[in-house]
DNA sequence: AAAAAAAACGAATGTTCATTCTCTTTGAGA
DNA sequence: TCTCAAAGAGAATGAACATTCGTTTTTTTT
């Protein structure tokens, strides 16, 4: 084939980390073999590495996509942007955010919380990784503190309450749901939403 | 040497297990080599390998004992066993657990924090590592059940709650800690247990 | 329809690493 | 003090794996 399309070049790209992404929801990063990963997208070794430079290339355009993929979706999803209606009370938050995480792993054929869980693993001990995540996750603390501050502004939370603090909690809710239902696998984001209206009275 | 005593051996298999964690909080399990734990433990490769069967029996040794000694402790501080005292609130639970996590961290010489989430991630994709930690992972939601119960009866949440409920999200409160640890690194337990007070209204 | 340029292929390569093996040292028991 | 079984050492081994390379296929362009 001569030189193709750039948004075929994109789609093939796509087909290799949706490949990769099934891989390391079964084995993680590091016991996922290139050989895997060539097998699962149907192409060949060769034709991987006209794709990526290298396995490291891969991974990186998986903690760059991967969590924002998620998390744009989350931050459009809470705070109601620029209108008349109320912040929701935090466990409504609480559900939509979970179950939309659940919601956009099947409609990409993966288990996310697995995936999210082993994207976290590389980012604490790769620099690299790290920094290409961090501004992710800030983003997801920063919807969660709008929220919170409109939330207070509604009247859910006390008035004078600190959103950033709130932020940090309601941010803590979302990896210790994966968590859970990885290790226990009986958290759904409806048991879990109700807990935290039990939590708040 | 001769046959050495019982207690020696547990002492080297610590020493193991000790450097072990140093080097898998720096690289993670799958880039901790065997020839760094032989240059951190200060041994040989020969001598490692008479006291561990191989890289993957010190992986299990770590999964067994790496949470129970973090949240053995946690179980015992938060209920107040069998005493007339109230259950303390939440954000005080929680400040208290998150606290421990960290102290222990001190008082081994690493960052809990970090090791725990390569141990959720091992354990995510390693079905026997995730045998091995399912039982302390359910313990951990049974302390907090204890919690909530005890705190349900001293009127700190709404009477009729359902006390697992509770103790899913307490459960979830850690690992949310420990991950915006590392990712952002800027939560503390005093800082996150009055976030969730603010919560609670 | 011929040429060219890039993609696809998959066997070959070289490296990294867990584990083993042989040799040496050690110290408890006789 | 001497013996010997076990511990300690570290070089050697072999398997697993990412990546490369020489060749073949494909399809746009002329």
């Amino acid at each position: 084939m001569p030189k193709v399309s750039e948004e075929h070049r994109a789609e093939k790209r796509q087909q290799i980390i949706a490949a990769t992404l099934r891989c390391v929801e079964r084995d993680g990063f590091h016991k996922t073999t290139m050989a895997a990963v060539v097998k699962e997208s149907g192409l060949s070794a060769g034709s991987v590495y006209t794709y990526f430079r290298s396995k490291n290339d891969i991974i990186h355009a998986i903690a760059q996509s991967g969590l924002t993929g998620v998390t744009a979706a989350i931050n459009r999803l809470i705070p109601e942007e620029g209108s008349d209606m109320d912040a929701p009370p935090p466990e409504w938050a609480i559900e939509a955010a979970t179950q939309h995480l659940l919601d956009l792993g099947t409609e990409l054929g993966v288990d996310l919380p697995r995936i999210a869980l082993q994207t976290w693993a590389e980012a604490a001990r790769d620099p690299e990784i790290h920094a290409i995540m961090v501004p992710e996750a800030r983003r997801i603390r920063d919807a969660w503190r709008n929220y919170a501050e409109k939330a207070i502004d509604a009247g859910q939370f006390r008035r004078g309450a600190d959103p950033e603090r709130i932020a940090m909690v309601l941010t803590g809710l979302l990896p210790g749901f994966i968590l859970q239902r990885i290790m226990l696998g009986d958290v759904t984001p409806k048991i879990y939403a109700a807990g935290l209206a039990d939590l708040l009275d």
